[in-house]
DNA sequence: ACAATATATGCGTAAAAGCGCATATAAGGG
DNA sequence: CCCTTATATGCGCTTTTACGCATATATTGT
């Protein structure tokens, strides 16, 4: 039970969701996902860390690079339907459309993010 | 994205969690439902309310009695598994088998709750 | 070895959640 | 009309959460 609360927990912050909404677009490093959602690094790392404990994200370390990714088959057990549910509560939120597209936006800021972009 | 924060907050604690669990055997009222899981009347009524506020239960009034109820309907909208998702994570708890069990013999204690059981 | 950069974390503070106590509200019975 | 009972709620207190600042850690390039 206690695993259920702390997976409830994770998704009941809205700084939370946004991060979800954003990585179902594509896996993002930290710095990505902070200039994205135009928060701290701090906070970044602190709220991507929670959902990767409360076992929402992967986490893959490249370089000085922390990327993270929605967890599919994690997700699946704990609440199946997420992905539809959180996609379908956000997709017509202004704050959330505008995370994505700056994300788009974010292929040119990521080049500081992302060296093997811009060789 | 609010509603859904909301809903999640709903869900992140073990008390509601608890609740929900009982509430998928029969409707309760409050006085069951404290009574079940030996908590507090304040506790019993805030929690119970917190879940309404969040839509998941429905309330109906009779006489003194509020009886809360899952309301699928509405669970269906925001988490369509959660049904599925809490009684897996709670079949095999021991506190929540314990509430179960606890609920079955109310059926004794809610004579007091339920005056049109023992006429 | 050192500088630069990305990320993680200890600590302090502010806000929010959770809950008990007392009390209010509301419905029924005598 | 008063008493009893079930439920809801204002208030204060304690615990937890969220986050910024500063700093630690780790990796890469020079």
């Amino acid at each position: 039970m206690h695993d259920l609360v702390k997976a409830f927990k994770a998704l009941s912050d809205e700084t939370r969701l946004r991060m979800l909404n954003v990585l179902l677009e594509r896996e993002c490093c930290v710095c990505e996902v902070m200039q994205v959602l135009d928060i701290s690094q701090t906070r970044a790392s602190r709220n991507l860390g929670m959902l990767y404990d409360a076992g929402f994200l992967k986490m893959r370390k490249d370089g000085l690079w922390s990327h993270y990714s929605i967890d599919y088959e994690s997700v699946k057990k704990y609440c199946p339907n997420l992905v539809e549910v959180v996609m379908m509560a956000l997709e017509d939120n202004e704050e959330a459309a505008l995370d994505r597209e700056r994300l788009r936006e974010a292929e040119r800021i990521g080049s500081a993010c992302a060296p093997e972009c811009c060789e």
